[in-house]
DNA sequence: TTAAAATGTTAGACGTATCTAACAAATTAA
DNA sequence: TTAATTTGTTAGATACGTCTAACATTTTAA
């Protein structure tokens, strides 16, 4: 295994570069907070371990090896993130920083135990999907709340922006992964929603914020 | 707070200076598998620090304030394999590794947690006593089964040998923490000790077992 | 009480991961 | 299509934590 450094490298690569399969320096180095000339040198360690596929001014890929690598990271994460939420009871807006240090600890059957404890769960806090022991992932196609028609009953199975400023909005609201809510209205004017969750209240919510919260039919 | 490395020393240290109130760099060394002039070098650093107190070719000393950093470190250890074997269901064998990792998660929120969730111990599963949140320590004196007259009933609370070898024996023979036993009678000829557990099984532990089980009348 | 052994220190090097400064290539817009 | 801007690279420095080799001090035992 590599270093925590390292890790973290792949996590992030692996994370931005979801679209298009490719990711630049700048953009990497600012996601890691650090400087082009880290990442450049980061780059030629990791293309020696095989880990990126990378050549000078060109974008950078994971290799097979590096997916591998990744989605254990992301596995260790989102069970730790999870096993925060469900078995500690801590709150989902909270975990996202302890997560990221339980995610590098390296012991097989700590997380062989905690993904037993969650019944090994396909999905996480923030309903992102979670890969199995043989780096198997779920391959949900969620959508966005704003595009769902009126009149249509979903489940609310993520969300695509985790600052804690928008998690406490959700949490103020009573929005809870895992909630049925019917959509009642959409406004043609500003693009908000208005939906009803389970008490039965009325909760009108920003375009801005629908398009954050994810669901299934 | 310091670097992980840091928080190794400042936790041999206290380890090894419980009997004198000193370790010497040769010793530290070995503990943590370096060489003597990293000792040396980390020892400057620390001093800088006002964690230990030390002089060329003098003994090392925790300062208080490196006292207190060493108690929070070994809260949050005992802590961490409490709650691996209590919460998580690990042997008491097994955890140490992992607690040794989870004692640098960075998280007040998470070591409060677990120390809630298991309602504010105050011994750890070898039956170290567990500092509290402001460093206090009980101070209990555990004698050595070996030590117990015959015809008493003990607690075990601790073992002061926690190598799995000896664990997996104890383990073998049915011997937990916190179990009640009952000493049936002790050979002078070897010093073993025969006791009697709660399934009222009779158990013959030699004198080298018995004298590494510690137990409260 | 002095010689040998054990213990401790200094100097200088190395690997990791970072930085700044200076330069080079690629992209964008005038 | 060339000039400006953005993006990327190289070179060289720094902090951390480690090492080996050489030297110094302290302890132990002859």
């Amino acid at each position: 295994m590599g270093s925590l450094t390292e890790e973290n490298y792949i996590k992030s690569i692996y994370a931005l570069s979801q679209a298009t399969g490719e990711v630049i320096v700048s953009e990497l180095a600012k996601k890691l907070e650090v400087k082009q000339p880290s990442v450049n040198s980061m780059m030629k360690k990791l293309v020696l371990k095989k880990i990126v596929s990378y050549a000078p001014y060109k974008g950078i890929r994971l290799t097979e090896k590096g997916k591998r690598e990744a989605l254990s990271i992301i596995r260790r994460h989102r069970l730790a993130e999870l096993f925060l939420v469900k078995v500690m009871e801590l709150g989902w807006e909270e975990v996202h920083d302890i997560a990221e240090q339980l995610e590098h600890v390296d012991s097989k059957r700590f997380y062989d135990r905690i993904d037993e404890m969650l019944n090994h769960p396909k999905v996480d806090p923030h309903g992102e999907p979670i890969p199995d022991a043989n780096g198997k992932i779920l391959n949900n196609k969620f959508i966005p709340l704003s595009q769902v028609d009126a009149g249509t009953e979903v489940i609310i199975v993520a969300v695509s922006d985790d600052k804690k400023s928008f998690l406490d909005h959700l949490n103020a609201k009573g929005l809870q992964i895992g909630e049925k809510v019917f959509v009642k209205r959409k406004e043609i004017y500003d693009g908000s929603v208005v939906v009803m969750n389970k008490t039965q209240a009325d909760l009108m919510l920003t375009h801005q914020v629908a398009e954050r919260i994810l669901v299934e039919v």
